[in-house]
RNA sequence: GCCCGAGUGGCGGAAUGGUAGACGCAGGGGAUUCAAAAUCCCCCGGUAGCGAUGCCGUGUGGGUUCGAGUCCCACCUCGGGCACCA
């Protein structure tokens, strides 16, 4: 009898595989196709539990896909552009280029022992000049489409460096490197017209019926369509060139509740008047002050600066409102200004109890104790759709919803002149300059005659030099090396061959990840992408990666798609790229800190830290670790696990087999080193239960038939679980099934039978042991090419069903009747049970609920 | 601050509105063994009881329902996103 050795059976049967050329994707054969894609990682050079998880999850799709009869496409690449390869190479002196590469070969290396169903001959780095350059052909074909634009917006700006910021370099408002205040700056930048497609996108989100719906709901929020009034308030004694101000409101039918208005620091209002106010100037600057997320600006203390002007209410010329710059308007939503209504917004009322500024409330509860906000403090916002009772209504009843009210008060504002209903969104156009080095260069030159021309495609891709052309390339110094290289920036205008210019800024590299999906169809095509490929691979079936890209990625790629069938690149049917999407969780481990001199925290890896005498310590030194609560993996905690160390030690299928196995897919898991101990040790006994099979003797009457009975029940939950992403549900029934499987007396043929169905269910999970069981039972050919076995309908009938008898909602008994008994036979057998006549006390029940199958509940 | 989730034994978790705790881990007891490893068997939410069994129990407080972990409302805690992290 042989031991159970995942290394020498992994090696073999993944040399079987590659040998056989199982996983390459073909268009050939006439079989149906499916394409499972788990979203690309970046290249951080160290695999992960959470890549792990999430490779293994569409691993299974994809084999148990194969074994359906499909023409499988499970490709794999990398998001290889972006900040990490130039982080690194600040620190440690490299190249973000050499680093990148190295780190692909050492995630390759790390991935291929896994034995995932991938198709390596299609993989590719998005920072590849052949993958690139497509791109850039890509945006040149939506330059022409118009579908990209120049505009000015703002950026984090490092006063000190001399450089644009990510956020994530801005932190508490100021620069990581020179501490430095930040400040918003405005660039000339491209843009995607992504907001020109926001109907669209929001309209389609209703077909997306295999996405999660809390997907959907985000990215309803997310694009924000709103109803609302546009009109004007006329200024008095405004500069010149300025005689009334445009507001968007949402809610026209506070209108009279009106205290102030309020206009961005950015609006062009306020940008005249700072010019001979030296006050509002630097109020204005300070505003500039800090980070631009919308979480910064949100979290600010809201502030005003009172301008003197003042302007009159649309609805009485007699009532004049002040006009404040406030910083918490911003000019890239709706038109830059505001009117306050601090009776119904806490914002606003936060805003006038600072400035002493009226509060008027317009509507109040239909009952009960009330504190108006003017007293309170506190706004009063019931949801639209309640029914509230209206102080100042002007053309609905005094009892109406704040629906009914703004419909109301568009209708009779457009009645009488006083602006127009209009909608809005709140989704932005898609921002993709980055004053970057590694990223995507953007191919257009800035011509002193022609302005800015397209690069011609005959010369993508603009490749990125390595080297700063007379000297290595240096990020150590801040901003953009591609700006102060000495040669790669000059170049010919390609219209009239002029002295040009490129221009140095880089993409986003969510653009990267916005088109990889279609590329993966034809990886080598020397056009963006094949058509004949797309058609056949494209949409994506399965979508596969984490509830991060909820929104962004997903809401980009979407808005990809589209421009890519617009410009001739998708066919039709790819407008919405994934059929199917699954956000798995992550995978987390508690993080382990001490404190270094300085104060600051010091991570260290679970590995090198060790729990003695109920203290968890450092193993090198014996020093106390603060234990943080478990949290998303992260490098720069050091709180990750390599998985390699376990396949080392127990195998990919035990690897494999854990990830999937103890908790729901869609959810974070929580790293514990005793799971995979376990995982080792029921692949062993599974693979000792083979081996013992095939000398069983024939057993007592009737155990074949329990235990096959058994095997289909298997087949069926099995499949269902795999079908819905119930991998661990899945796993629980085929621990369930092996238990049955050890302790059944059939004879060897049944035995051998369920043994070699065992492994088959299994093999999406454990490919490798179970190619070797399927042999070593005597199955044909690989167990990959296998068709899957079919739950046999006539063995999952059962002939009585166990009920359980409820007394006003509370389990009191049991009986046991025939699963096709009538409601009557099984009200008339209830109400004789014991329990029931004892409960009902000689007289008669209120109500006797019978759900067939299910559950009697008897009401007395 | 805004948007979206999640919360069930000592632990990971299971449960189309229908027997809460499947399956696994840890723990306890036993078999096998000269002994151990490995393996196999049994027990395992709390509480009262010798036991039969009763009562309590799915973050907190309400509600809907014959019946709620599941649906609704409010709150608490944790996690994700907030447009230049990917």
């Amino acid at each position: 009898m042989s031991r159970y050795d995942a290394a020498s059976i992994e090696a073999k049967w993944q040399e079987a595989w590659d040998k056989a050329g199982t996983f390459t994707a073909t268009m050939e054969g006439g079989k149906p196709k499916y394409y499972v894609l788990e979203m690309f990682p970046y290249p951080s050079g160290k695999l992960h539990m959470g890549h792990v998880r999430n490779y293994t999850m569409g691993d299974v799709i994809a084999r148990y896909k194969i074994s359906t009869g499909h023409n499988v496409l499970h490709p794999m690449g990398f998001d290889a552009f972006g900040m990490p390869a130039e982080n690194a190479a600040i620190a440690s002196g490299g190249h973000p280029k050499d680093w990148t590469y190295g780190n692909i070969d050492t995630m390759v290396e790390q991935m291929k022992p896994l034995g995932l169903s991938l198709d390596w001959s299609r993989m590719f780095a998005t920072c590849d000049p052949e993958y690139y350059g497509q791109q850039q052909a890509l945006f040149l074909d939506f330059l022409e489409a118009g579908l990209v634009y120049r505009k000015n917006a703002v950026v984090n700006w490092d006063p000190v460096d001399m450089t644009v910021l990510a956020n994530e370099q801005v932190i508490d408002g100021k620069g990581w490197r020179s501490g430095a205040e930040v400040e918003r700056r405005e660039l000339t930048q491209w843009f995607f017209r992504i907001s020109d497609m926001a109907e669209e996108l929001l309209e389609a989100i209703e077909g997306l019926d295999d996405w999660p719906a809390k997907v959907k709901l985000m990215q309803q929020n997310w694009i924000g369509k709103s109803r609302g009034l546009q009109f004007a308030f006329g200024l008095i004694d405004g500069p010149e060139g300025h005689d009334r101000i445009e507001v968007y409101t949402t809610r026209p039918d506070t209108l009279l509740g009106a205290s102030f208005l309020g206009i961005s620091p950015d609006h062009p209002l306020a940008r005249q008047l700072e010019k001979d106010n030296p006050k509002l100037a630097a109020f204005i600057a300070e505003c500039r002050k800090g980070g631009t997320t919308e979480e910064a600006l949100e979290k600010a203390e809201k502030k005003g600066f009172d301008t003197g002007l003042r302007v009159r209410h649309p609805f009485d010329t007699a009532w004049e409102l002040p006009v404040y710059v406030a910083n918490f308007i911003l000019m890239d939503y709706g038109t830059g200004a505001v009117f306050g209504c601090p009776a119904h917004d806490q914002r606003d009322l936060d805003f006038v109890r600072k400035y002493d500024l009226p509060v008027i409330s317009t509507f109040a509860p239909l009952s009960g104790d009330h504190i108006p906000p003017e007293q309170s403090g506190e706004a009063y916002v019931p949801p639209k759709s309640e029914k509230v009772h209206w102080l100042k209504p002007f053309a609905w009843d005094e009892d109406a919803t704040g629906d009914e009210a703004i419909d109301a008060a568009i209708a009779f504002c457009e009645a009488n002149g006083v602006g127009q209903g209009v909608t809005k969104y709140r989704l932005r156009d898609w921002g993709l300059s980055r004053q970057r080095y590694w990223g995507c260069p953007i191919p257009v030159v800035h011509c002193e005659t022609c302005g800015v021309v397209p690069e011609k495609k005959e010369n993508l891709p603009v490749e990125l030099p390595y080297d700063e052309g007379d000297k290595p390339l240096d990020l150590t110094n801040p901003g953009n090396p591609l700006a102060r290289h000495p040669t790669w920036r000059d170049c010919a205008c390609p219209a009239c061959g002029g002295k040009a210019q490129r221009e140095t800024d880089t993409m986003d590299t969510f653009v990267d990840s916005s088109w990889y999906f279609a590329r993966f169809t034809a990886p080598h095509a020397d056009t963006p992408t094949d058509m004949a490929a797309a058609d056949y691979w494209m949409n994506v079936d399965q979508y596969i990666g984490g509830i991060e890209h909820a929104i962004l990625h997903l809401l980009y790629s979407r808005f990809f798609a589209r421009a890519m069938h617009i410009t001739g690149h998708l066919p039709e049917k790819c407008k919405e790229p994934f059929d199917a999407l699954f956000t798995q969780g992550m995978v987390t481990h508690a993080i382990y800190a001490t404190k270094a001199q300085n104060g600051r925290p010091v991570y260290h890896y679970p590995a090198d830290v060790e729990e003695r005498d109920g203290a968890v310590v450092v193993k090198a030194t014996g020093e106390a670790v603060e234990v943080i609560p478990s949290a998303k993996m992260s490098k720069s905690k050091n709180n990750v696990v390599d998985p390699l160390a376990i396949i080392s030690s127990f195998g990919a299928d035990t690897a494999r087999w854990f990830v999937l196995s103890d908790s729901p897919p869609e959810r974070d898991v929580e790293w514990t080193a005793s799971g995979a101990d376990a995982a080792a040790k029921h692949l062993a006994r599974v693979h000792r239960l083979a081996t013992d099979a095939a000398q069983a003797e024939e057993g007592p009457q009737g155990a074949d038939e329990a235990l096959l009975k058994e095997m289909h029940k298997t087949i069926r939950d099995v499949t269902l679980g795999i079908e819905s992403f119930g991998f661990n549900a899945a796993i629980a029934r085929l621990y369930a099934f092996t238990n049955t499987l050890a302790k059944s007396q059939a004879g060897s043929e049944a035995k051998r039978q369920a043994t070699r169905t065992l492994a088959h269910l299994m093999s999406p999970m454990t490919p490798h042991l179970s190619e070797e069981i399927w042999a070593l039972l005597g199955g044909t050919g690989l167990v990959i090419d296998a068709p899957w076995p079919e739950a046999d309908a006539a063995m999952l009938v059962e002939d009585s069903v166990t009920l359980p008898i409820q007394i006003n909602g509370k389990r009191r008994a049991e009986i046991s009747v025939a699963a096709d008994a009538s409601k009557e036979e099984v009200e008339k057998l209830v109400m004789g049970h014991e329990a029931v006549q004892k409960a009902l006390d000689g007289g008669t029940p209120k109500k006797v609920i019978v759900v067939p199958g299910r559950i009697v509940n008897v009401v007395v």
